[in-house]
Order: C-alpha cells, then sequence, then structure tokens
DNA sequence: GTTCCTGGACGAATTTCATTCGATGGATGC
DNA sequence: GCATCCATCGAATGAAATTCGTCCAGGAAC
C-alpha cells in the first residue's frame, strides 16, 4: 500500500531477473543490511506486490516442442458459461496461459504440446467440443519471449 | 540431455510452484538427501531444463492496471525487418510478452500500461508509426492467469 | 525549540541451510 | 565373480537466513 522508493523497485527488479538471488547479495546490491533487506522483501510479499517465486522451465527440453494460441470465441456471454469455460481451459495440463480478452476473442489459450497430432487432438476434444465454444482460431507460435513488468526507479 | 525421471520431474514441479523453495526442503519433498537434491538441481540448471528463477510481480499494485494485447502484421516479411520489429517490441518497457507468430498475424505482444491514454500513446507511437508495421489489433485483457509446463510424472 | 513517537535500519547472536567430499552400495558389462 | 561406474548418502564446514534489542532520523504536538 505504501508507495515503492527506490530501493523496493531495485529489490523487486533484481527478483525479478534471479528470484534466487540470496538475500546478503540483494542486500548488499540494494544498499542495505541484509536484515533491513529481508524485512522490505517480507513486506512485498505480504503485500502481494511479489505474487510468488517461479521457476522457467524449457517446454522443449521436456518434450513438448510446440507451441500454439488458440483464439476462443464464445456462443453466448450469459452468466456460468464464461467462467466454466475459463475454468476449463486453466485446467487443460497443455495450457501454460489464459487470456480474458474484449473484442471478438473471448479467451486466448496458449498451449504447449509434443507435435501436431497433440495439437489436433487437442483442439477436437478440449476446445471444438465444447457447447459455449462457437469458433476457434489455431496459431502457432514460432517463439516466445517473456519479459519483466517495468520497474522503473523514478521514485 | 538424459531422460527425466520421477525425481526430477517432482523437482520441476516443486520449483515452478515456489523457485525459493529451500533445498533441504525440496530434498525431503522428492525423498533424497539434500547433496544429491543440490546435485539434481545444478544438473538441471546446467541442461538448460531450468532457465532460470523469476519474482511474479502485480503490476497493478505498480499502477499498471491495464493490460493489452496488440497484434502486429507487417507490411512484408522480407529479411532484416522481421528481426528488427521483433526486437523493437520486446525492448518496449511496457513489453512483457512477444509472441512470434505464423498466420495473418506476425506478432502479438502483452503490454501493461497505467491507462487508456498511455495505451493510446504507445500504440501510436511504438507500433502505428512503425514503417514495418502494416496493421495493429489491440485487445483488452481482462484476466490473465500463467501456469506452468505440465510435469506429467509417468516416468 | 523541545519532547515524544514512530518507522526503518543496523549488527550481533543464533539457528538453519547450502555445499563439499569421501565412502558406500547397487547396477552394468565383461 | 569381478571391475567399473554412477548416484546416493551423511558428516563436516562454511555461509546464509532470521531474530531481536538498540539506535537514529523525521514528524507531530505542544
Amino acid at each position: 500500500m505504501t508507495p515503492l522508493d527506490r530501493i523496493d523497485r531495485t529489490i523487486l527488479e533484481a527478483l525479478q531477473n534471479n528470484a534466487r538471488l540470496s538475500n546478503k547479495a540483494l542486500a548488499a546490491q540494494v544498499g542495505l543490511a541484509p536484515s533491513s533487506c529481508l524485512a522490505r522483501v517480507k513486506r512485498l510479499e505480504t503485500e502481494g506486490i511479489i505474487q510468488g517465486y517461479r521457476a522457467e522451465l524449457n517446454a522443449r527440453s521436456m518434450g513438448l516442442g510446440l507451441q500454439a494460441l488458440i483464439g476462443v470465441q464464445l456462443r453466448l456471454h450469459v452468466g456460468e458459461a464464461f467462467g466454466n469455460i475459463g475454468d476449463h481451459l486453466r485446467s487443460l495440463p497443455e495450457t501454460v496461459a489464459v487470456y480474458c480478452l474484449g473484442g471478438t476473442t473471448d479467451f486466448l489459450v496458449h498451449v504447449v504440446c509434443r507435435d501436431t497430432e497433440h495439437l489436433r487432438v487437442l483442439t477436437i476434444q478440449s476446445f471444438t467440443s465444447r457447447p459455449e465454444v462457437s469458433r476457434i482460431e489455431t496459431s502457432l507460435v514460432f517463439s516466445f519471449t517473456r519479459l519483466g513488468v517495468p520497474v522503473d526507479k523514478g521514485a
């Protein structure tokens, strides 16, 4: 709730680059004693500014060499259907990200698959066959880059 | 390069959920001595299966309450242009993710903005004004969920 | 201007953890 | 049966996380 000062932002940027940075090294980097630095990190966690720490895995090395974006257009936007299909999409093992959108496309789902056959079955069984789904549009992902959120250290 | 066994997969899943899990706790979870567990994690890192560890930040709490997906269609797909515009898109501070796609849309860019005015200026200054860009299509992101890659512990 | 109060920050002490290394055991191949 | 290899273990050591009492700076009230 307190506005983030320069030190907070430096901490956030550092942990965004390397979440396993030791508290000691982080403290040195931001110019604080380890204890003070730890207190800040904990505050950022409890305030929900840091939502979690995740290892980034290489999908290809796990036999998932094919990625796709599947745009989903629903038949009706009435009540339950929206939430249900959203939960369904998020629950698929192949799903790595779900966007709920405004516009003609209601959902955009980023999926990882072993191969084209896997993708074909997935689209049919988990997308097209759902009654809420009006139509889908699948695009192959050639490359995907994820970056951190901007942390401009203005303050 | 060695195929991942059940323990590897358990490690990956655990670190995907919480990258700051201590090695000791991780070892206990997978039923290995801390030293053995550490050796495995290091192997997974050097083999590139674990690509990094990132803190997940709440964009809204940093004053970036508006998210959008911007589909980009290029004029020509010739040589340099493709790489250049890709680098440009990735270099924008507002950019959180870039998909390079096959299909009518060449790039899909996930951006975070302070407000609609910020988004308006961004689309004009960093997208529409680019000579390689033929047209863009901006969709508001109502919600966004990121999940881990599937780690089925079959083996 | 003085006093009180609060919020960080510090640093020593303690506990817990990471990391190294030699030894052990089981599997494989000969 | 024997040698080899690889992963695991567990103790030892070194380092780090975490706690806690203290201190200082800034602000508010008077």
